[in-house]
RNA sequence: GCCGAUGUAGCUCAGCUGGUAGAGCAACUGAUUCGUAAUCAGUAGGUCAGCGGUUCAAAUCCGCUCAUCGGCUCCA
């Protein structure tokens, strides 16, 4: 091979060897005109082992974005020549990572109709994201509506304008001291932290507009086809609340039109699933202003799903050998001091009641009143494992602007239990409690779920209390109950809480979207700060392990995101009404109601819809609610007695007898599937 | 808590640049007695989130508070 020549493996196999730097866009022009004027961006992989080049140091969300890989696999622009041996992939208008580089590439637009506008703003990062791109920008007086309408229409005429984007490099200092003299110090914070002395850094061009950026971009702006802005909100700089306040102005962008217009239907079927809509429309729950934000009322019928879900979860823990246990909402504010809540969670707590003989505090977790009970009398290693549960509430004062319908509020449910153990049970606790999880998880219709290890970090001991035997036998065990029962997992060193390593499970439901449900903690802090004890077999005193788990995490938050995974159409037994009655006229009264008596004999919910309504005005409100099955009773069915099915999502199914519909229904119970 | 937006009947919403409120659905009453997603007619329903201010006059303008929504941050 030449020195002037290089070699470009194509993704069938095929090797060219062109002209040193010959770029993405010469070889998709040698292939096809039509190759040429389809691709949006290259990607690369070195082909010499040595090739890994020095992106690592780069910026942490900038990695994820492109999924920049160990083999130095990245992309590029389709201008930029290329300058050694490399597989060559050319990404299309159907390509995941193309379409994150169109993004990142519309915040580019976006900056450039900013700056034309407000010439005064300061750019911070504009980043691609899932569903789009932001700009972070720094400016006295926010944006309105107005403004985000104008520079959506000044972004039409930059693409418009077909301006090429082009990279430019300069020295590390020079770039510097530009961006310093203009009082950029969000660029100069960037360029100060991913690159290094010495180093050329990378601007990107287009028509008048120049910005400190890694790319890659998309040939010109014109390639920016559909795009458009959809909120400005406010962001702190580096994440810190104690800094300035950004505007972070949000769009998205896509391929084309088409694109941009299923991305928003699709957010419409999202809103139309959203468990504050449904649970408005379902009467599942309220959140009522006089009471104050974050409280919820269960209705009648969230409350009989919540009973239901209770139910289940209490005859599960017992089958599995726990003790179910109750204890006080307040307790004195010693015992908090003693837990240590009173002190590192006390912000998070509702403040101190002073009362005749002491302060008293509303109870943010569970764990101090189990361990009370533990210590109420000797323990000895004959009575361990000790598994308390408890559907307990708990009250944390969360910040105003955080709640979130059922998913984040200030008082809620946990079925919450905590294991006392020698550390010989603990991997057989672990064990159990992962099975356990994964049969809530499996009963209420989860699939998909994902799996989180959260490990302490070594260099950082003084963070952590609990010896370093402790948390490494605490981890391992962890991670060798996962490993035995082959659940893959993801470890995150760092994340664990600061008393001890746990296990969260995220359940993924219908619209891929993750949620933190399940969690098995464990604590070395506690069991020390109570000095709790057992008696071992040898005579000695010992210190039991504990464990905190919560399966459905909180009751609410699980029961939002049921009502969202299932979009109100709940399976058969968790319906809060199960079977709709529609009598055809009044004189089929009668008849329905002797039905009901029967449905209900059998323990069905049944609702019987006696308005002087027609029945398609009955049968469309009973859809509307999701029940799973309408009756329509008419002079047929009373007179054979029969029910003439309705199910839901299938339509009519024709008259059957009474008894071989309550024989159905008496097996869905029993199922506890979701078909019907 | 911070930035921005919003708050009108049970629900979804209209109400222009200030002249003390309107629709559809729901509810109630009556007529109708009906075969698989909305029968017709009538009635009733609102301290326009709350408090304060400007004004002859405030749903509308201003201030504060509360709540909600989208984010930041935080978390079950």
């Amino acid at each position: 091979m030449s020195n002037a020549t290089i070699s470009i493996q194509l993704p069938d196999g095929s090797v060219r060897e062109v002209a040193r730097g010959t770029t993405p866009y010469d070889i998709a022009l040698s292939i096809s005109p039509r190759l040429a004027a389809a691709v949006v961006v290259a990607r690369i992989r070195p082909l010499a082992t040595t090739a890994v080049t020095a992106t690592a140091a780069d910026e942490p969300s900038e990695e994820a974005m492109y999924g920049a890989a160990v083999s130095g696999e990245r992309l590029v622009d389709l201008a930029a020549p290329l300058t050694e041996d490399v597989a060559l992939e050319l990404l299309k208008e159907n390509d995941e990572a193309a379409l994150r580089v169109v993004r990142h590439s519309a915040a580019h637009v976006m900056a450039t109709a900013i700056l034309e506008l407000f010439p005064e703003a300061k750019l911070g990062h504009g980043p691609a994201t899932d569903s789009g791109f932001f700009y972070d920008i720094y400016r006295e007086t926010p944006f309105t509506e107005a403004d985000l309408a104008a520079i959506e229409t000044r972004m039409a005429e930059v693409v418009a304008r077909d301006e090429k984007f082009v990279r430019e490099e300069e020295s590390r200092e020079a770039g510097l001291a530009e961006y310093q003299a203009k009082g950029e110090f969000m660029k100069v914070h960037f360029i100060e932290r991913f690159t290094h002395a010495g180093e050329t850094i990378s601007l990107y061009r287009n028509g008048g507009f120049v910005d400190f950026c890694r790319g890659p971009h998309v040939p010109s702006t014109g390639r920016v086809k559909a795009f458009k802005l959809t909120s400005v909100a406010g962001a702190y700089w580096l994440g810190d609340e104690k800094n300035q306040q950004l505007q972070r102005v949000y769009g998205t962008a896509f391929f084309n039109g088409k694109d941009m217009e299923a991305h928003f239907k699709r957010l419409e079927e999202i809103k139309a699933r959203d468990h504050r809509v449904l649970g408005r429309q379902l009467d599942l729950f309220s959140i009522q202003e006089v009471a104050g934000a974050g409280l919820i009322f269960w209705h009648p019928k969230g409350g009989l799903i919540r009973k239901t879900m209770e139910d289940w979860m209490r005859e599960e823990c017992i089958r599995r050998g726990y003790d179910m246990v109750f204890t006080p909402h307040i307790m004195r504010r010693e015992l908090w001091k003693i837990s240590g809540h009173d002190g590192f969670y006390g912000q998070n707590m509702y403040p101190p009641m002073e009362l005749d003989d002491a302060e008293y505090r509303l109870k943010p977790m569970n764990c101090p009143g189990h361990i009370l009970i533990y210590k109420n009398s000797p323990k000895s290693y004959r009575d361990l494992p000790a598994r308390y549960a408890e559907l307990g509430n708990v009250y944390r004062f969360e910040r105003s602007g955080t709640m979130h319908g059922l998913l984040r509020v200030r008082g809620f449910t946990q079925d919450d239990a905590h294991i006392f153990c020698t550390p010989q049970q603990i991997e057989g606790e672990v064990a159990a409690c992962i099975e356990f999880a994964e049969s809530v998880l499996k009963t209420f219709g989860f699939e998909e779920f994902k799996v989180e290890l959260s490990t302490w970090d070594p260099n950082d001991r003084k963070s952590y209390v609990g010896s370093e035997e402790n948390w490494l036998f605490a981890s391992g065990s962890l991670k060798k109950v996962l490993e035995a029962k082959g659940i893959p997992y993801r470890e995150i060193p760092g994340e664990a809480a600061f008393y001890g390593p746990k296990i969260d499970i995220k359940l993924v439901d219908v619209l891929g979207r993750m949620w933190q449900l399940s969690t098995v903690q464990f604590d070395f802090n506690l069991p020390q700060r109570f000095e709790l004890e057992y008696k071992g077999e040898d005579g000695e005193l010992h210190r039991p392990v504990m464990v905190h788990r919560a399966l459905f995490g909180s009751v609410e938050r699980f029961f939002g995101v049921l009502i969202e995974h299932y979009a109100g159409a709940f399976p058969f037994w968790l319906a809060p009404v199960q079977v709709g009655l529609v009598p055809i006229s009044e004189k089929h009264l009668e008849y329905a109601q002797r039905v009901k008596a029967t449905l209900e004999a059998a323990g069905v919910r049944v609702e019987l819809d006696t308005r002087n309504e027609k029945m398609n005005a009955k049968i469309r409100d009973f859809t509307l609610q999701k029940v799973p099955f309408v009756l329509i009773l008419g002079d047929k069915e009373s007179g054979s007695g029969s029910v003439s099915v309705r199910t839901r999502g299938k339509g009519d199914e024709g008259s059957v007898a009474l008894e071989s519909f309550l024989e159905r229904t008496q097996a869905l119970q029993a199922a506890k599937g979701v078909a019907l």
